[in-house]
DNA sequence: GTTATTGTGTCGAGGTCTTGATACAAAACC
DNA sequence: GGTTTTGTATCAAGACCTCGACACAATAAC
């Protein structure tokens, strides 16, 4: 499998390990990484992205405890989930909008609406 | 003018100043702190969310270099515009979450099922 | 059984961040 | 002018993270 696209900016407040791990969940939660889909290993991926292996080690490790993820010693690491918190990730992309606004003050109709636009505007 | 709403999570590997920031960004964006609106003092805020007064000097700061705030030494921190890379903030939360659920192959009608249902559990 | 693959664990070093405290300076207020 | 308010700067200590390297262990393949 090809290295999934990963980018880890050290200066953004993030730890490289967290930022690993959103973006694991991101292509999980889409598809891109699907149930079954070989990971790159520990190795590799840090090697890629220019981090430790223990730094990549330490995201897979967090989603391994979510279950998002088994681990093997031979045959390396495996989406074995959609991350738990999401089992739904449609419900989840909601949820993560609706905070969004929420915190912004938006009503429901508001909220509404600003889906509906860019759906239309597609 | 009250506190405003901001949590700090010190196990999720986003920095405390980072969080600060991300969440002064949001309230701001939405209105909840107006142009002209006066933050609270370094030290109150850091008081109250159990931090050191450095850490949220930190965002502020990180926020004034952005041209959001602006400081003074005895009137404050005061909100100078709105952020400039997020003009729409809603729009721009509904542009990601269309996103993700067109890649989830979801259709508007349950897109917007969804955000009603997060909106309804409240 | 041997070899190769891959994750886990450990190590010491270095760097960064956060803390709490303090001092100083600028500005506003009286 | 004196006082108060508030941000900036500095400090040392502590905690934590990340690094690169290495060793070990588990597992699969041959």
């Amino acid at each position: 499998m090809t290295a999934p696209r990963i980018v880890v900016d050290v200066e953004n407040g993030v730890a490289p390990w967290r930022q690993v791990r959103d973006q694991l969940v991101r292509l999980i939660s889409g598809g891109v990484l699907p149930v079954g889909a070989r990971l790159p290993t520990i190795r590799q991926l840090a090697a890629d992205l220019g981090l430790a292996a223990g730094t990549v080690a330490r995201a897979y490790r967090e989603l391994e405890v979510e279950g998002v993820l088994t681990t093997g010693r031979r045959q390396g690491t495996v989406v074995a989930a959609l991350p738990s918190h999401a089992p739904d990730p449609l419900s989840a992309a909601a949820a993560e909008f609706v905070a969004v606004a929420r915190s912004l003050g938006a009503s429901e109709g508001e909220a509404l609406n600003a889906v509906r636009a860019h759906y239309l505007g597609e």
